[in-house]
DNA sequence: AAGTGGTCTAGACCACGCA
DNA sequence: GCGTGGTCTAGACCACTTA
């Protein structure tokens, strides 16, 4: 039995303290200076390489210049399948997500353009070489503060001219107009999610801590032939979201299963 | 304009070059000491605050003594829903992930008991206060290395002294043991995933770098008649899964849509 | 104005794993 | 043995925010 580095067991009594909660969410944490008192240590580096260790695991924030405290997370719901589950889709899945919070008020800044599809998109919506892609990149907010990033690509001369590039707010849903352009409902969802920590952009743009990981959820919508037809790239904060879907047996209706927060 | 601190320049650069491609997965970067050279820093704690960064980014790891290295990943594929796409569920879903890999060898460990639920499950299982449960842990491996962990937990006196309680692989699957159990199939899934940093347990238990996160994967399924039976929790390590699921229009067959990684 | 964390210096000794 | 990163000391000055 070796005994473990002073800054791993500092890390480890506040650690403690913030499981067993003696140390509440929003509660403050010792400051550096009493750390290095109450553990003996006689440089500042040290306590600060504890402390960094639980803000890496998204435990506790620094503000500057209150002292550390432990973070508290407000968790939105987020249904990737929501789309698929109500017909017509009448409400954006966000707007339809924030019915479930009282008070807070959504929009989103939307903006359209015409870009060379990057691999991933060019792969999944199966483009030719050259061919251009049309891009709806909307960054969705409450009370002003961003909650997710969400790119919505489709093949340029499916949607050229039409009310999918309006860059605002379409009131029949974008996925409507999609419908009506290929002579057929999207039936089909695949989706894909992958888990990381956020690029400086991304954690720039959504306001991230240092220890939140996000979700880069692929969605790829197919036509009843199979065709795929639009391909979403969202980017799900961990701090800000669970993630919520179902799924059945083949052949089997969904029951209705209300669910509250746990 | 204000320049930005040293450290943060060298990440920046490092990182640069490893988005580039300068730098590929499994390349080393500078070390410390070249580091200092090339950015003219005269401590090597400023030059470690930057490869930190990096670190917690997931983007590279130090292999001591030879220095650091851009870290490569190969991802599985994790599907929550798979056990209710085929009937009866022959395979594990599990060996069935590895099925899409060649050549590696997958165990799991498995481990029964008898457990006061924790309120997670209790909830979601809907328990009288004290009633309890049985747990069935799991760490399933790839050549030895854990892959995920995964906990399921139901309710005690449903499975008492049935085949579900044998610690070890149960050939007809364990749902098709609750099947029979409750006279009828699991019909319906409902999926949560937390995304966060894993606690150190989870790290050490699964071997993760220091910018890995993970998603804590709350399945829970339920019968025919809409009451939850069996409540899984999967700890799902970002560095190691893709995760993939599928939805579709009510009223819709599933087209199978082929899917190669990207 | 005071106190917090943010950045950086200039050293030291240690632990580990490869040649 | 040697070079790598891991841990720690003992300072310094700065930037920011709130009281």
């Amino acid at each position: 039995m070796k005994s473990s580095p002073v800054y791993q067991r500092i890390a480890d009594e506040i650690r403690r303290k913030i499981t067993d909660g003696t140390y509440q969410p929003g509660a403050q944490v010792p400051t550096e200076a009493e750390l290095m008192a109450t553990f003996d240590v006689k440089s500042r580096a040290t306590v600060r390489q504890g402390l960094a260790l639980l803000v890496h695991e998204g435990l506790i924030e620094a503000r500057r210049p209150k002292g550390y405290f432990v973070v508290e997370h407000r968790l939105l719901v987020y249904r990737p399948q929501a789309e698929f589950r109500r017909k017509p889709p009448e409400v954006d899945i966000f707007t339809n997500l924030v019915a479930e919070e009282d008070g807070r008020v959504p929009s989103q800044d939307i903006e359209v353009s015409i870009v060379q599809p990057t691999k991933l998109v060019q792969e999944r919506l199966k483009l030719d070489d050259g061919q251009l892609a049309a891009a709806r990149r909307r960054v969705r907010r409450l009370d002003g503060v961003a909650y997710n990033i969400n790119d919505s690509h489709v093949a340029l001369d499916l949607v050229q001219g039409t009310e999918w590039m309006h860059p605002g707010d379409v009131q029949r849903g974008t996925d409507t107009v999609l419908a009506e352009l290929i002579g057929g409902e999207l039936v089909y969802g695949f989706h894909e999610l992958y888990l990381r920590m956020p690029t400086p952009a991304e954690a720039h743009r959504l306001n991230l801590g240092a220890g939140v990981p996000v979700a880069e959820h692929i969605s790829t919508s197919y036509d009843a032939t199979g065709n795929p037809v639009q391909v979403t790239v969202n980017i799900v904060p961990g701090d800000r979201h669970v993630i919520v879907f179902e799924t059945s047996r083949e052949g089997t209706d969904l029951p209705r299963i209300p669910w509250g927060k746990p």
